[in-house]
DNA sequence: CCTTGACTTGGAGTAAACTCCAGGTGATAC
DNA sequence: GTATCACCTGGAGTTTACTCCAAGTCAAGG
């Protein structure tokens, strides 16, 4: 698959796409003759993987050094878990302020719904 | 209370305060006779929402302007309301996006677990 | 009186993650 | 056979949100 349809079916450009090769976010793509690129199967499940970390926020620079070690082989296993661990460990943390933050809105929201009411209250 | 203060027991650099200032985020904060900024508690509940907003990503574009609405008093209490339903909205799909990444790291995490067990048993 | 330390300002610098651009190639359409 | 189009590259530019810096002011301590 050429990199014109993979940036249609995962929402990413071509620019970001390439940029995700060039810095090693994701494994050299082989080429046709021309120098094309050619996206396998494997090459797309690895672009959907670097979306959802990314979509999640995970920095670019870790998710180098995981792909880095996933090309290093099964000795690498251990050192891969850790790093998934603790992303796993800061991307909970982070939920929960969001959830803070969510909270806060609909407290906020809640209290402006009831400054309308009032409002209206006053005006019938 | 003073600058160095508030970035205590709020954990923002004294930089940043002055920062969210200089662009409008917080309201000016009035001075002593020196010209030292001087915080009131209005101004700590400010600095406190803020945070908040911040630290789950709500941008600091829309935050100045939510800000600025707030100054032109309440006249703007629909607009202000709408502002906060949209960020709302936005921030409940971005916990979606994290709890599909969530869950495919302890997929993934799982995954490694599983492969660790399959190697001891290997070895025992 | 002078030094120290916390504060002030405007403006420049930085980090992360793209995003754009100029110049070039190679296959297909007319 | 030439124009168009999608692709290529290396490198520069952009955006967001800070973060740092130099130069200056002011109050308190020795």
């Amino acid at each position: 698959m050429k990199i014109a349809e993979v940036s249609e079916r995962y929402g990413i450009s071509l620019d970001t796409l390439r940029y995700y090769e060039r810095i090693g976010l994701i494994p050299p793509v082989n080429r046709d003759q021309g120098g094309i690129r050619n996206y396998t199967e494997i090459d797309l499940r690895r672009v959907d993987f670097i979306k959802c970390m990314r979509s999640a926020g995970l920095p670019i620079e870790v998710l180098i050094e995981y792909v880095a070690l996933v090309q290093q082989g099964d000795q690498t296993i251990d050192a891969r878990k850790e790093i998934l661990k603790e992303q796993r460990r800061l991307l909970a943390a982070r939920m929960e302020e969001l959830q803070k933050t969510l909270d806060l809105l609909d407290h906020k929201i809640d209290v402006y719904e009831n400054t309308l009411l009032t409002r209206e209250k006053q005006i019938i």
